[in-house]
DNA sequence: CGTCTTTGACCCGCGC
DNA sequence: GCGCGGGTCAAAGACG
């Protein structure tokens, strides 16, 4: 296992990039840090081992990151005023972030210009309270006034002033933000609680719920496909119960789709059809024949009830046009995998027709039977561009890292399959969700979700604002929807049509800021693990095309506006900004174990 | 020695 | 029915 993570990660080569992993900056960006680069002998993944992800997530966040630049030490806080000199060696402590980045400019101006002269500088902007500041003049204070004259004692009373005002404002910027991300969470929570709510109401009503089917019996099973992870939050666990509940009547009930669904528990279980099944029973390969290929779970009817677990299976015909909803990113790399915070084993590469670049294959090691795929390949009109594909949904608590990824594809998948839903009913209404997702943007998105995999395509090689969604050319029916009314040209594919900020912002400064992460908090109930990928919260059957699919549409598009939500966001980041004095500050990283959210989805923001 | 990568072969579905 | 292409398997080799 050792060198198993770490060369997973990697693929064959030494140099894979990440995203959304702390040290995907590292590799990236040469960091700063030395600590950075212990990731041992592959950088990417994480260290090497399960634990990589996560502990090269600590390792960002614990050590902290050399001052930046921007800010010169800025103690502003009251309580550090008597330790001018000091300033920087706190600089990331929490007090520090109630400092305004106009104190910790006013300061580091002093600083340079002053010279020398020092501490009279950093005086006059440190001090803040009388009393500190007093203790500290009496050593230099005599030869400010010398020099300085008494346009000193005016200017430091007034910056004095100022501080403390930027202190207040500070503090309740920081109210205001604690009130703001507690509502989210709250309107998150409810949200999550009226989905839960449609699919049990959905499970009752869809249709047949076969004989067997006992709501009590379906927790340890989980699904594969599209259905929430078992490790996730509690959230999850929810929803895995109803959608188990599926599971269990796709079991007994409709033998088919066999292959769509296994138990966790019983990854040599049975049921599974056909010569497949020898290939599939080795533990790795059990999970994988029923989901990852499109041929057979597309293929067959039955799979789709993978895609939405609450379904009943009545609805099949709507479960078929259901498909497994892929995610692909595009990012411009050298390095022949993105780390995005999980585990890879490669399994098989293969020569795809139209691409004189080979695909790979790699399925998640992180947990075992973990029914996530992906697919790695260059791009054949830039091959700087690498595209990663992945599928299926985690059955495993993913790292921060991963998480990253699960949220932001989580968005684009759900926007994809409300669409493809809409779409197999004939009712395509991807406008809704796009501007849903993507309130702000002035790009345009396409949709479409005839073909076989509906994939949605974030592309995040036109930063900052690179996310696209779109669908394979291949693929027949596509919709391009205008955002904003902006519209770019043309083709569906790589052009420019590009998602909304949040998500291009937030893919794009995570590539710089590998330590940024999508707090789970904010995200996470959302993805549930996507693996990055895929949207968990399945999505109502599309059998009652107006209610349910309305629904969807609607809670994934609430969703999403909630996380994309410019004024939220922006307010967020206004709020950061202020705190952290800088989007550079690797600072940023610090939120990310501990949920606190928005700072991690703010810091990218204010990345740029 | 155990695990992972490589890679040819195989399976499957689809189109002709 | 045949060929093609996508996806996966599994033996062999590589790696630490």
């Amino acid at each position: 296992m050792d060198r198993g993570w770490g060369a997973l990660a990697l693929g064959s080569d030494r140099n894979p990039i990440s995203f959304f992993s702390p040290k995907s900056f590292t590799s990236r960006f040469k960091p700063v840090n030395s600590n950075a680069n212990s990731a041992g002998r592959d950088l990417m993944v994480g260290g090497g081992d399960r634990s990589s992800s996560s502990s090269s997530f600590r390792m960002f966040q614990a050590a902290p990151p050399s001052p930046p630049p921007d800010h010169g030490g800025d103690n502003n806080d009251n309580d550090n005023d008597n330790r001018v000199a000091v300033d920087e060696v706190d600089f990331f402590s929490d007090r520090h972030q109630k400092t305004t980045t106009n104190s910790v400019n006013i300061k580091k101006e002093n600083s340079h210009e002053e010279a020398l002269n020092v501490n009279i500088g950093l005086h006059l902007l440190t001090a803040n309270t009388g009393s500190d500041q007093s203790t500290v003049d009496d050593g230099v204070s005599s030869d400010m006034e010398d020099k300085r004259g008494k346009t000193s004692t005016t200017e430091l009373s007034q910056l004095q002033v100022d501080l403390q005002k930027m202190n207040l404002e500070n503090q309740k910027l920081k109210e205001m933000l604690s009130q703001v991300t507690s509502n989210y969470h709250a309107l998150q929570m409810h949200l999550v609680a009226l989905m839960q709510h449609q699919q049990q109401n959905q499970i009752v009503e869809g249709g047949k719920l076969s004989d067997d089917k006992k709501p009590e019996s379906m927790v340890p099973r989980q699904f594969l496909d599209l259905g929430p992870s078992a490790a996730a939050a509690e959230i999850d666990h929810e929803v895995s119960n109803n959608i188990s509940s599926s599971e269990e009547r796709t079991q007994s009930g409709t033998p088919p789709n066999k292959t769509d669904i296994v138990s966790l528990d019983q990854d040599n279980s049975s049921i599974r059809d056909g010569k497949r099944i020898n290939r599939e029973e080795s533990p790795e390969s059990e999970t994988q024949g029923g989901n990852w290929g499109p041929n057979k779970a597309q293929k067959l009817n039955n799979s789709t009830a993978a895609v939405a677990p609450a379904k009943s299976i009545d609805q099949s015909s709507a479960e078929a046009t259901m498909r497994k909803a892929r995610v692909s990113v595009r990012a411009r790399s050298e390095a022949p995998m993105i780390t995005d915070g999980c585990q890879w084993r490669k399994y098989g590469q293969k020569m795809a027709k139209g691409n004189p670049c080979p695909r790979a294959y790699y399925r998640c090691t992180m947990a075992v039977g973990c029914p996530v795929r992906k697919q790695v390949q260059r791009c054949a009109d830039d091959r700087t561009i690498l595209i990663t594909t992945y599928e299926g949904n985690h059955n495993h608590p993913l790292p921060p890292a991963a998480m990253a990824m699960a949220s932001t594809t989580t968005a684009a998948a759900s926007m994809l399959l409300s669409g493809s839903m809409s779409s197999a009913d004939g009712i395509m209404n991807p406008n809704l969700l796009a501007r849903a997702i993507l309130p702000c943007s002035s790009s345009m998105a396409t949709i479409s979700a005839s073909a076989p995999f509906p994939t949605v395509t974030l592309d995040l090689t036109h930063s900052p604002n690179p996310l696209q969604f779109q669908q394979r050319p291949s693929q027949q029916t596509q919709f391009q929807v205008p955002f904003g009314g902006g519209v770019s040209g043309g083709s569906n594919v790589s052009t420019s049509q590009q998602l909304p900020q949040i998500f291009g912002q937030t893919l794009y400064n995570q590539s710089k800021f590998s330590g940024l992460q999508l707090s789970q908090d904010i995200m996470g109930p959302i993805s549930h693990q996507l693996g990055g990928h895929q949207f968990t919260p399945p999505p109502p059957p599309s059998l009652h095309p107006p209610q349910s699919s309305s629904f969807a549409d609607t809670v994934s598009a609430a969703t999403a506006a909630i996380t994309a939500d410019p004024n939220f966001t922006a307010a967020l980041a206004a709020a950061i900004t202020s705190i952290i004095g800088g989007a550079n500050n690797p600072y940023n990283n610090n939120n990310s174990n501990n949920t606190t959210n928005t700072s991690n989805k703010i810091g990218s923001f204010s990345g740029n």
